[in-house]
DNA sequence: ATCATACATCAAAATATTTTGATATATCAA
DNA sequence: TTGATATATCAAAATATTTTGATGTATGAT
């Protein structure tokens, strides 16, 4: 079972996870292994539309899988290393289990 | 941008990422937790029906984040830890970067 | 051979997510 | 202040995922 002293809550798994599942928003974090970002080179680097690239943006905001900073006209994004640690930390978790089960269906 | 070393490929780090984004089955994982379980366990303990479950089984196999063994009229299901450590090696490499960028927009 | 159990599969319905195009807001430059 | 640029938001349409209930298949017990 998920122990009590996870430092993660089940439902922000969930929505990292979320954030994390779409084959578009790969791509852009995958841009941003290089550093920050903002929406106009991402529009450059993936010809997705503006308003598309807002939305994936959004998802992973509220996911707090990224960070922005403003500067001006634009918005400057980036990888939130905090959290990526704090599932790496979950997901390590996971495997960590005692195997002193008893036989199901039983 | 994405290593061409990296072991896993992107299509499968969506597949895993997209296996891991729904909260019911985050609810059967966290039940392999403690070692390995079958779909009659899986609905004693959460109440789920049964083709729901065999549905996110399903899912969870096809992304190869758990393994099956057969026995008798039993399935069991386990996480498959391999998969779980690649994942974690992936969001790793998220994070190290060199931080040499450009400046964007210009 | 028959029956019950454990699980898988399927198609339709229900639901959720994503895309699109239009419009809104905020900042900067002239 | 006007116009251009960068990004956000919105509602409708398009698309994808999930749920449901029915049926199928394999195994083991009688």
């Amino acid at each position: 079972m998920l122990k009590e002293s996870s430092k993660v809550k089940k439902e922000n798994i969930s929505k990292f996870m979320v954030s994390f599942s779409d084959p578009f928003r790969l791509e852009i974090i995958d841009l941003m292994m290089d550093g920050e970002v903002c929406v106009c080179d991402i529009m450059k680097l993936t010809k997705l539309s503006q308003s598309r690239i807002s939305y994936h943006i959004k998802i992973l905001k509220e996911a707090g899988l990224i960070s922005d900073r403003q500067e001006g006209r634009w918005v400057y994004y980036s990888l939130n290393k905090e959290s990526l640690f704090l599932i790496k930390e979950w997901i390590t978790s996971l495997t960590d289990y005692s195997s002193n089960r008893k036989r199901c269906c039983e």
